[in-house]
DNA sequence: AAACCAACTGAGTAACCGGTCAGTTTTTTG
DNA sequence: CAAAAAACTGACCGGTTACTCAGTTGGTTT
């Protein structure tokens, strides 16, 4: 592996676990084992390196529902919903790292400020909402799930999903716990009576 | 206001704004014009001043809470439940920052090393999911709610409107759109077929 | 072998950080 | 009013931070 790409895979980590300004420059050095000049030679300051790994962390979310959805195959839309909620749940924990940068302000409040930022975010957000969301609208058309607003919901199915996940992250509840009982409820939330 | 007051009142606002490592004890001096030395005089150090804070904030939670409670009468179950996340969600507008502050990492970072902190996360989130607990178990016994797991459900629907103020605080949804969804999805999840 | 160049180095820098402390001011008490 | 206590001050300190830059390395080209 090249400097430039231990670098890349330290700093996820570090920022992931540690947060952007809990991560000095000088751990990253000591931890890959470049020289602090190196990490600037490569990128041109602090920030720009966090983009950087932002950017890897939409394209492999997005790479990995695009497999899934490629050879997943669904007896109807609520089926759909469950395997995405599934799927979900999985990549939470397999790309753990990834999705607790995400559940940090960090990236939120550079979004403020630097459009490219802004522009990662709302791909990945707008990605999986849409993902939901076709789930939903595959439903309506085979009648297993309800005629109900298909984006909203698909927010508030997200928001759940995310939720739980989130709770899991800061060790308040275990979020395989809960799967079953969330299966349910999205079933009972998105059938008809 | 005393001085202490006043820096209890300026860093719960720039701890929840701006987060706990990127506020400055020189900052909380120039907005308050309490010394460094004042702060410290106070408390032993940043970690103590941080603790204040969030012991506010949980007395602050529950206050409400049963504040609400106590003048509230509902029909039934079903309708405690929306009147419970009514006001999680008018709560999450009025103490912005203070929920702000429970959305951060530091807290929960903290709490695995810090008995105090842990403790007082603990029972703000015992509290809030006990009482979308109560509700589901109220709904239960008056036939309004579904024979399906309390708690479980309670962690569920707790972390669906919580997932929901988290992407508003995140600027990526308006809570405010999705109100009237999210009470459907509620009482979709929640009745009997 | 000489010239070239991207990759890499680490000592150095100015700014900032949380925290201390000896001393001053204000308030309370006897 | 005086003495004691509490509140407050800001210069100071050692340590850390992101970032710079003049110089070195090692592989490729001519």
């Amino acid at each position: 592996m090249s400097k430039k790409e231990s670098i890349l895979e330290a700093s996820a980590k570090l920022f992931s676990q540690k947060g952007f300004k809990d991560t000095s420059i000088s751990e990253i050095s000591k931890i890959t084992g470049a020289a602090e000049g190196t990490i600037f030679y490569h990128f041109k300051n602090k920030e720009e390196l966090f983009l950087s790994i932002l950017e890897k962390v939409k394209k492999d979310i997005i790479f990995e529902f695009e497999q899934y959805f490629k050879d997943a195959t669904f007896k109807n839309g609520l089926d759909m919903m469950e395997g995405t909620i599934s799927f979900y749940l999985y990549l939470a924990g397999k790309m753990e790292d990834q999705f607790l940068l995400l559940y940090r302000h960090y990236p939120y409040e550079l979004a403020e400020a630097n459009l490219i930022c802004r522009g990662h975010l709302e791909e990945i957000y707008n990605c999986l909402a849409s993902i939901f969301e076709r789930a939903i609208v595959v439903g309506q058309k085979d009648g297993s799930i309800a005629n109900i607003p298909a984006r909203k919901t698909a927010l508030i199915v997200f928001s759940m999903v995310d939720g739980v996940v989130r709770f899991k992250t800061y060790n308040l509840y275990d979020a395989g716990a809960l799967y079953n009982e969330l299966i349910a409820c999205c079933k009972r939330m998105l059938t008809k009576k």
